[in-house]
RNA sequence: GGGCCUGUAGCUCAAUUGGUUAGAGCAGAGCGCUCAUAACGCUUUGGUUGGGGGUUCGAGUCCCUCCGGGCCUACCA
């Protein structure tokens, strides 16, 4: 038994995730959640909603509401589709929480007192029409290098050209298209990574075993040119974590605020607090889980969470936790996904191009979508989605080669030895055989769950699926029912078991399936299989059970077909 | 422009870090079974590992070069 802290990339508050984001963060981290837990671990399973910044305020402003009450809206949306995929967070917070509040500042005091941040004066872009500074890429102008007349503030996406502001020519704001800006002198806090590189150089290089996709990043960021920069982490916005407050080392920072990428993060430790005041627990409870002088020593750390986000969870986050001189708990494995696109192009939000969660769940049941989404996991290299590879994926996998197991054995059962399971018979060399054969599989399984293998561990889980199928087929109870009806008895016993087993061993990718299968067989023993012929008696002779309905019904030519020429455009 | 990742059977991916004849699943072909969601099982056809060159007893794996895909980023390795 072991203490595993598991936290997700927070996903941004400003609309509805589509499947990329889920299989790039959430759901592998839900898989390694459920699997820990299932085999008796003690998880702490975090993720939270990233509510500040421009683009929600901006969300909001579309929306026509005060930014609060949007991200409260929008934070219990995505809460409602995060428990419709199954994603059994412990606690599914946000990062505008009163806790996130104290622990910012509280953090970034620490920081100032160190040495760690720097006032920096810089010129802003400020819109009079809007009432605010506007980030770099919300201003369009045309670009000075190529004549594109859309080109962004940061970029032109003519011509790729890297652009500042003031490069511009007839610059406006992108928000409201007004051409009455101003570039105005502003001050921002920075936080002094650079003075930390060789610390966070050396902590990256002990690392053992993370994905090359985390270090290489890392240390992309560690070495290209001058080294790690300083970034800054204040914004001139009214929405996020005030940067003036009691206590603090700095003055005359009213009207400002910390910066998404500072105050994020550290959410996955005010969510945990959030999680105890939630509980009625007290401070104890969760800094057990974050103080290493508190309890946090032995807890494993790992973290999920897209190719976008590991600079910050490499560098600028330990740097804060280091920084602060406290003894914050580090993460030990940083697992990294690739993109997820769709069907030849990107999936994107702001377009609305391919398949969003409210609509997945809409389609079909969620564990066809974390089936596949998990099965495909894009972990070596970016992955695509497309309706042809999804039916067929969904269809083999889970209707003909698990749902049809479970039907086949239940329904003979039923026809020939109604809904008990039968009595009689020993098991013989092939049953040994099964075990045998089960045990090797399950104990891969196991090693690649352990070493966060997603895509792997799905298949050594659909090659144990394959194996009751292997054994129906050449212990043939129809067969020797008729010669031996006490043999055709001990077969089907022990397939009944076995669908228990599955059950069990499967529950991490599809929780749902598994729950209506453990509950059709009349059980609810989800003991983890660690001796597999002891686990294959769980059922006894005389145990009743319900044969269940088809339990994944397949996908059609039609529905697939419906479904490509509905997505086929933005929604 | 620079850096990193990547290119393996029609499709999706493996290959214990240089070590026998490059393996799975799906799709295709054949056979078997009939309990089951026309499901399952067995057998089987597909690869000059993007092209070319090199190092080595030995290269999918290392080096050079060209071609293609992706990501990150800025006058710097």
């Amino acid at each position: 038994m072991a203490r595993v802290l598991i936290t997700s990339a927070l996903p941004y508050i400003n609309g509805i995730k589509h499947l990329g984001n889920l299989v790039g963060s959430q759901l592998p981290a839900d898989l390694y959640a459920r699997y820990c837990r299932a085999r008796g671990h003690e998880v702490m399973f975090i993720c939270a909603t990233d509510e500040h910044g421009t683009p929600a305020e901006l969300a909001a402003a579309k929306a026509g509401q005060p930014v609060a009450q949007y991200c409260a809206e929008m934070h219990q949306v995505q809460a409602d589709l995060a428990r419709g995929f199954g994603l059994s967070f412990d606690h599914f917070g946000r990062s505008s929480s009163a806790r996130n509040h104290a622990l910012t500042q509280a953090l970034a005091a620490r920081l100032g007192a160190a040495g760690l941040i720097q006032e920096v004066a810089e010129k802003q872009v400020y819109s009079h029409a809007d009432g605010r500074f506007l980030p770099d890429r919300y201003i369009e102008g045309t670009c000075p290098n190529c004549g594109y007349e859309r080109a962004r503030g940061d970029q032109c996406e003519n011509c790729t050209k890297q652009l500042d502001p003031t490069d511009l020519i007839n610059p406006r704001s992108a928000v409201s298209g007004s051409t009455d800006l101003e570039v105005r002198e502003t001050r921002h806090l920075y936080l002094r990574q650079s003075l930390m590189r060789e610390k966070l150089d050396q902590w990256i290089d002990s690392q053992r075993g993370w994905p090359l996709l985390t270090t290489s990043i890392a240390r992309k960021w560690l070495h290209d040119g001058d080294g790690l920069q300083d970034r800054g982490i204040t914004r001139d916005l009214d929405w996020g974590v005030p940067v003036q407050f009691d206590g603090a080392p700095w003055g005359g920072m009213e009207g400002k605020v910390f910066y998404v990428w500072f105050d994020a993060p550290i959410e996955y430790i005010a969510a945990t607090a959030e999680w105890a005041d939630a509980n009625g627990l007290d401070d104890a409870a969760w800094r057990r889980w974050w103080r290493t002088d508190e309890g946090a020593q032995d807890v494993r750390y790992v973290q999920f969470m897209g190719k976008d986000n590991v600079p910050f969870h490499t560098l600028s986050f330990p740097a804060t936790l280091m920084g602060s001189g406290e003894p914050w708990k580090l993460v030990d494995y940083i697992k990294s996904f690739n993109y997820l696109n769709y069907d030849g192009g990107q999936f994107s939000t702001s377009q609305g191009r391919g398949v969003f969660m409210d609509t997945a769940l809409e389609l079909l049941p969620a564990d066809y979508w974390r089936w596949w989404l998990l099965s495909h996991a894009p972990e070596n290299s970016d992955a695509e989605f497309t309706w042809e590879n999804f039916q067929v994926s969904v269809n083999k996998d889970l209707a003909d080669v698990l749902g049809n197991l479970v039907s086949r054995v239940t329904k003979f059962c039923r026809s020939k030895f109604g809904e008990t399971v039968p009595e009689g018979g020993e098991h013989g060399p092939r049953e040994a055989q099964l075990m045998a054969d089960l045990t090797a599989r399950l104990r891969a399984y196991e090693a690649q769950m352990e070493a966060m293998e997603i895509r792997k561990s799905a298949g050594e889980l659909r090659a144990l699926w394959v194996l009751g199928n292997e054994y129906l087929q050449e212990a043939a109870p129809w067969a020797t029912y008729k010669s031996d009806p006490d043999r055709a008895a001990m077969q089907i016993r022990l397939a009944l078991n076995l669908i228990r087993f599955y059950a069990v061993v499967s529950r991490p990718f599809i929780p749902d399936a598994a729950r209506a299968v453990m509950a059709a067989m009349g059980c609810d023993d989800w003991s983890w299989p660690d001796d597999v012929a002891m686990a294959l008696g769980t059922l006894p002779a005389g145990h009743g059970f319900t044969t269940p309905e088809v339990l994944f019904a397949k996908i059609t030519d039609a529905q697939r077909g419906e479904w490509e020429a509905c997505f086929a455009g933005p929604r």
